[in-house]
RNA sequence: GGGCUCGUAGCUCAGCGGGAGAGCGCUGCCUUCGCAAGGCAGAUGCCGUGGGUUCAAAUCCCACCGAGUCCA
């Protein structure tokens, strides 16, 4: 505030919505633009006039010259994070660890251009201007303790850009007072505006959110992020938002549809972000409304929007998807990838409904060159990009030949559809109303969907059971991991220096315990077996029989069998995860893990099933690398050291916590963040056989394999197995599969030869039971006892039926009643003549059961 | 992470407790100089796998495998 002070500034309360803003002059509305009413910088002459990617260049240099450092951008899939799937602004970046504390910034203070992805206003974008799914968000950050904390500097920085960078005459500018609260952690905040147009916000946060409350941080953290879209379009005032943020690709888009903003959108330009479909009570009375301002009928105003807002739409949805496929998200049924999903399948309604010529490809490629400049990395993996998007795209096709397969059969059978089927469509099989809707008027017939539908459908998917975890902290000092100075140390000794509930803590342990999807050793403790061992913080926890005392020395021993063997699978897994992304692609990272005595598997990312032959092509790599001997580095690094060596790569195995992290290097291969045991070179591994893989979802393939002894074991037990069935059918293991398959279809071909028999049978039977029927009033009797079994006692009872007839046989145990038409008519049914008899059922004509 | 739907002939699917079916495709014959088309005849099947319930299971229940979809 003093900073505002020193500059001229006053407070104000708006009359609209109440907020305290500051302005040079004295002001009665703020510069919001819900209570301005519209964007007043449109078709003004720009204060400056940037591009996109300029608009970072002087960003960061002039944040440089003021003690900031720029850094690269995170990758938008935040792996560093349990709590969420993407960054969702450049704070992100920095939580949770950095945030509370306990690690140390890559710089301080900072400034990244952090690409960020939001799909909740999805609807909103491509119209108001300021909604995107994917924006860089410029993070300006500082993490100070609150003596070094300089809330006056933070805003005189930002003054300084706005001012002098982006040359806005200080009169233009208003910072309105809030407070803030998000992923943990809250504070108070200073908005910026000038000319309706929020263009940041800088956040200082001072606490964080815990069961009881809020917190003061041990930190103070400054956090600022501004869309560098926002900054853009400020720039460009002439253009829409995303004319200014997507000009090549928009060029492109522009060709291939026809379509091209004009006049009448620098008149809409202003009100567009009055069509918030969040704010907005009515979005046809938004429209109305806009188009009186503009005097334009809304209908028309809508067929020139509603195209170019596809276009964009278009323009944004593929950048998102360039970034975060390139980032190692993947499209997937489940979890994050499903809105990269929605957005692929968004876009290419849109350009299929216009039927457009646009190559989505061709537009992915445009961002990557357009974006080079700023984010070069997104060249790299392109490729990968493209064959990911091709498989979605051809998912997607499969998907919409199956919708219309289905809604044809429906309105085939049906000709009216209640609510009921439209949402089980719409859930089941992704049809949706406006699709059905459409199909059905093809077909004449008219379907209401009430305008409350997906509300209604959300009530159906509200059932939300919220389960916390409650982790037991204990009052120990970390117990001392021998197994990380010496994986291969296999006893030691030690002092107790708890027990909790039968469990030893020690000081000292080589027992591993359950982490990081390895299983946790076996072994004893003066000589009592050792049967669970587990870790809470950094203090071991041992299950042992037998009873002790605190202070007492114990000796203890591990299973050193079972320990080579989860090592041994451990590092197996790395090397496998690191043959997959070899031979798959970028987009390879782990998805989780488990490793157990005698096999383990792997999760990865990835967007097909993996065939056999692919399966050996990974299987071969590993085995290389395992007879190439490399060597394995493992040590502790800071944080920020490991990131900045070996880069986001390291977090294959999810979040770690801690300001220093274990780096496991095969060297030239595979580097992950881990805590497990490993081998000291990839030759101690032995051989590694791939058992077999399964998709678990649309984005993750499973992995099962074992390693050295473990995987002779399989290959011998397989061996058996073959060997077995050589002795069943007496050939060769070469013949085995001919030989397998001649029995088959002999084994077919003698069920068929039997359904002849059965039929040459009955018809035998009947030619010599049609003498036997007896007369009684006019219908014909037959009660006989024959041999076969129930498909032929009904077999020969049909061939006998006629409409006079009631026909009963039996073997004895199985029986079969068939009456005619006429004899029903007579009162004589079938299903209640089985129930005379003995125990069955069917229906009047034909029934089968038991006889007692 | 939570929910829903679907696995039946080569393909698309109907049947949903008692007789395994349709359309397309396939084979053969007829018609034709030949092709397209039509007519007639025929072959199709571990009714996803494994348990259970029942006198009886493609059909109901459970588990698994596979495919798809919606929501967070």
């Amino acid at each position: 505030m003093n900073t505002l002070r020193n500059y001229g500034f006053q407070r104000n309360r708006c009359k609209k919505c109440g907020k305290y803003f500051w302005s040079l002059e004295k002001k009665e509305i703020c510069g919001d633009p819900s209570c301005q009413g519209k964007y007043s910088f449109i078709g003004e002459k720009p204060y400056t006039k940037l591009s996109y990617i300029e608009v970072w260049e002087k960003f960061s240099k002039l944040f440089e010259r003021l003690g900031y450092t720029p850094i690269p951008r995170y990758p938008v899939v935040a792996r560093w994070r349990d709590d969420v799937d993407f960054v969702n602004a450049s704070i992100y970046d920095f939580q949770p660890h950095v945030v509370s504390g306990e690690v140390e910034p890559p710089a301080n203070p900072l400034v990244v251009p952090q690409f960020s992805l939001r799909f909740n206003d999805i609807d909103n974008v491509g119209i108001t201007g300021s909604h995107y799914t994917g924006f860089v968000m410029i993070g300006q950050h500082a993490f100070e303790s609150p003596e070094k904390y300089d809330q006056n500097k933070y805003l005189e920085d930002i003054i300084i850009w706005l001012h002098r960078g982006l040359k806005i005459p200080l009169e233009e500018l208003y910072f309105h007072e809030d407070g803030w609260a998000g992923g943990g952690n809250g504070g108070c905040c200073m908005e910026y505006f000038s000319k309706g147009l929020e263009l940041g916000n800088q956040v200082y946060m001072f606490y964080e959110l815990t069961p009881s409350g809020f917190n003061p941080l041990k930190t103070k953290v400054l956090d600022m992020g501004a869309g560098q879209e926002r900054f853009t379009w400020f720039c460009n005032p002439g253009n829409t938002s995303y004319d200014a943020v997507f000009p090549d690709v928009c060029e492109y888009l522009y060709k291939k549809t026809g379509h091209r903003p004009d006049e009448i959108i620098l008149g809409f330009l202003p009100y567009a972000g009055l069509l918030n479909l969040d704010e907005a009570e009515n979005i046809d009375d938004v429209w109305e409304d806009v188009g009186k301002k503009i005097n334009l009928d809304p209908e028309v105003l809508k067929r020139i929007i509603l195209p170019l807002s596809q276009i964009y739409s278009i323009a944004d949805h593929t950048r998102t998807l360039l970034f975060a496929l390139s980032d190692g998200a993947l499209p997937s049924n489940v979890g994050g990838g499903y809105n990269l999903r929605v957005i692929f399948r968004r876009l290419s309604d849109f350009i299929e409904k216009n039927e457009w010529d646009i190559e989505i490809s061709k537009t992915i490629e445009k961002h990557a060159y357009f974006l080079k400049k700023e984010f070069p990395e997104l060249m790299e993996n392109l490729e990968d990009v493209l064959e990911i998007l091709k498989v979605e795209k051809e998912k997607y096709k499969r998907m919409k030949e199956k919708s219309w397969r289905i809604i044809d059969g429906i309105l085939k059978k049906e000709k009216k559809i209640d609510l009921e089927k439209i949402i089980e469509l719409y859930d089941s099989h992704g049809i949706s109303p406006d699709n059905l809707k459409q199909s059905a008027l093809e077909k004449g017939i008219k379907i209401e969907i009430p305008s409350n539908f997906y509300s209604k459908l959300s009530l159906r998917h509200e059932k939300k059971i919220e389960k916390k975890k409650k982790e037991k902290t204990l009052n120990y000092p970390k117990t001392d991991l021998l197994f990380y100075r010496d994986w291969k140390m296999k006893r030691f000794n030690a002092k107790i220096v708890g027990i909790e509930d039968g469990w030893l803590i020690l000081d000292r342990t080589c027992f591993y315990p359950e982490s990081g999807g390895q299983d946790n050793d076996i072994g004893y403790i003066n000589g009592n077996k050792v049967v669970d061992v587990r870790k809470i913080g950094g203090v071991v926890l041992h299950r042992v029989e037998g009873n002790y005392n605190v202070g007492e020395e114990v000796e203890g021993e591990i299973n050193w069998e079972r320990r080579l063997n989860l090592t041994r699978h451990h590092t197996a897994a790395h090397i496998i995860n690191g043959a997959a992304r070899r031979v798959l692609g970028n987009h390879v990272w782990q998805a989780g893990a488990e490793k157990k005595e005698d096999r383990a598997r792997l999760d990865i990312t990835h967007y097909e099933s993996l065939d056999r032959e692919t399966l050996n092509k990974i299987e071969k790599l590993a085995n290389e690398i395992v007879l190439e001997n490399r060597k394995i580095e493992k040590k502790f690094m800071k944080r920020s050291e490991a990131e900045k060596k070996y880069g986001f790569r390291l977090y294959q195995g999810g979040a770690v916590p801690g300001k220093e992290i274990r780096v496991v290097n095969i060297v030239d291969f595979d580097v992950e963040a881990c805590g497990g045991t490993h081998c000291d070179r990839t030759g101690e591994v032995g051989f590694i056989k791939i058992l077999r893989a399964e998709k678990i979802q649309d984005d993750v393939v499973r992995i099962e394999f074992a390693a050295g002894m473990k995987a002779l074991k399989y290959i011998q037990e397989t061996e058996k197995i073959i060997e077995d069935v050589e002795r069943v059918f007496r050939v060769r293991r070469e013949d085995v599969k001919k030989t397998a398959k001649r029995f088959f279809e002999e084994w077919k071909e003698r069920g068929k030869e039997i359904e002849r028999l059965k039929e040459e049978i009955s018809r035998l039977k009947v030619y010599q039971l049609k003498e036997k029927f007896t007369e009684r009033d006019g219908i014909m009797f037959l009660e006989e006892r024959i041999e076969g079994d129930p498909e032929l006692l009904r077999k020969t009872a049909l061939s006998l039926k006629e409409d006079n007839t009631v026909i009963v046989l039996h073997n004895g145990r199985n029986m079969v009643c068939v009456c005619g038409k006429d004899a029903i008519r007579k009162g004589y049914k079938a299903n209640e003549y089985i129930k005379k008899y003995g125990k069955g059922g069917g229906n009047e004509e034909m029934a089968q059961g038991v006889k007692i």
